[in-house]
DNA sequence: TCCGGTTATCGAACCGGTTCGATTTTCATC
DNA sequence: GATGAAAATCGAACCGGTTCGATAACCGGA
């Protein structure tokens, strides 16, 4: 590997020479500039980026940490993130927490032992030590999905209170009335509001809702399934399941189809949030889902702002939710 | 940030006594230990892991460069590297090449110059230059999913000839002669073994293979879904229809249900891989699946052994090919 | 020709560690 | 108490860059 030494020695400069002239070829004669080059081109030299992160304090590198690579909804968000911070020569970082709060913050804190320029992060937690933890960072940085009460950062989302609405409104519109909800923990943002929206939509509506057809999914397939054969099992049944995100409402339909209920004709079901491969999943499930893409748009836009900019980086904490889309199904049937 | 220096002043010793004591406490009294202990703990010190790499030349970091992190297929994989590198105070940083090489060139050259200490790839090209390329790496690494002609690293993956093979078999068992076949990339061992499987298991059970009934559908949903659509067009139709992967079979089912197919009553369908949520689409389909959580933890291992014993580091590259499960689900009917 | 003000280049210190040969200390042995 | 080998510690160089104050070169104007 060539060093800047090995160049400057080439061009016959100084090593600071060639250091300005790479970082800041206007500052240098032309004339040296194209000596320093060509020496550059002659010994293929490549700066050593953990030399320059060490010296200057900081990388191009930037920390996206998620609680669940796998999860599509994050797919968007990150190639839209790599995609704009590779042309602006930023290089993404991936790190999967596993939705747990302590391996989170080892990796957010690896991250900024690596002096990332920038960090795009999904709250995996809550609470006043977490909510202290990530107020004492330092680093540029952007939050997404989860919006969580205290951190002072840029939050880019989903309106959760509408996704929960618009369902609820749809199921009303049907004809139904005895509508089960299944929540998710109660301490993440996008699970209560998605409960508010229910609750309120109903209120609003004036239909009261059972306190037995709310039941808590967790937010994950197992808990889902158990939650749904709650709702089954009972002697009044709902007519319709509305799912607060898509591992609950799949669960609930596996649970259905194993107690032989057909979906729509027994119970309707819908959810919040898409899945690979929904469209082959019979019925085509009713659902809402984020716009993923511009969600990763703007988090990519924002954090580069943060970093590049010294003005943007001064400018006070913002949000930015986006409105949920509509997608339509055949799994929710008029009664 | 407290660096060695303070630790060094704090507890009256020389810098390097501190450096030596940090990585080897057997090289130092016990009473020098103690006071740099304790200056550590006062201090708060924490070695800055971007200082150490630059020192040392190499970081505790693993490279895990995949083309399609959302696959579920990888997921186990990442979380036992994850877990088992954890273990070994190693740091997974996860990259993405969307199958592109040009894109997994450049993402690998970015960790090679973070000097990680290893190299987990699963390789998203083939031929001459692609092969010079990875075999100039002089990073420990163990390539997985996609066995390349010319590499000499240890590999992990599964059995994609007796994949085919099974499924092929299984639909034989049930009577079905007019099996078609929907292959991926030939270019890729992966699709040229599963087809490979699907052949010579014909050949040998000496049923004739329509030459109409192979179509290609590039392992996407997309040219999936349009190999899917010739095959359902023909007048004489297969009734049974082999997807090589994943995407392609799920793509075929997406067609038979627009074109008003009944899966398995007019067609059988079955396929190589996974989906997350396959036991909530109907039918449930008949599938050949990789044991990706051993396939991960094999790659953890060997990775981590190259890496931390110049012994293993030495040793040749070894293939590790797993036998792939059969699932059998309900989309394949007996004529 | 000399002067003041830019502009270009340089040297040295620094980022925060590691490493290794040299020096000092320790301790058992004679 | 002297001797020598082993153990402990140190100093300096190094990894490969950046940065900034100081010096050198250049330029137009008096």
């Amino acid at each position: 590997m060539a060093t800047i030494r090995d160049v400057a020695r080439l061009a016959d400069v100084s090593v600071s020479t060639v250091s300005l002239a790479l970082s800041n070829p206007g500052r240098v004669s032309s004339k040296t500039l194209e000596k320093i080059r060509s020496a550059v081109a002659a010994v293929g030299y490549v700066a050593d980026p953990l030399a320059q992160s060490l010296a200057r304090g900081r990388s191009r590198m930037i920390g996206l940490v998620v609680g669940n690579v796998g999860n599509p909804f994050f797919g968007d968000i990150r190639r839209e993130l790599e995609n704009y911070a590779l042309e602006h020569e930023h290089f993404v970082l991936i790190t999967d927490s596993s939705g747990k709060p302590e391996r989170e913050q080892a990796l957010v804190e690896h991250l900024i032992g690596l002096k990332i320029a920038g960090l795009a992060l999904a709250p995996s937690s809550f609470g006043p030590d977490y909510v202290r933890f990530v107020e004492s960072l330092k680093v540029p940085m952007v939050c997404f999905d989860q919006k969580v009460a205290g951190i002072e950062r840029d939050f880019v989302g989903s309106d959760n209170y509408l996704a929960g609405a618009m369902l609820t409104e749809h199921l009303l519109q049907l004809g139904h009335r005895r509508i089960a909800f299944i929540a998710g923990p109660q301490h993440m943002h996008t699970a209560s509001e998605r409960h508010r929206g229910f609750v309120e939509t109903m209120a609003s509506a004036g239909v009261e809702v059972n306190p037995n057809y709310v039941v808590d999914g967790q937010f994950t397939r197992s808990a889902g399934y158990e939650a749904a054969m709650r709702l089954l099992i009972q002697p009044e049944r709902p007519t319709a399941i509305l799912g607060a995100n898509n591992a609950v409402a799949l669960a609930a339909l596996q649970a259905m189809q194993e107690l032989g209920f057909n979906c729509p004709g027994d119970i309707s079901l819908c959810m919040i949030d898409d899945v690979q491969w929904s469209n082959v999943i019979t019925p085509r499930i009713t659902m809402v889902v984020q716009d993923t893409l511009k969600l990763g748009g703007i988090i990519a836009r924002r954090l580069l702002q943060r970093i590049t900019s010294p003005d943007a980086a001064a400018e006070p904490a913002q949000d930015f939710v986006l409105a949920p889309k509509f997608v339509p199904g055949n799994s929710c049937r008029r009664v």
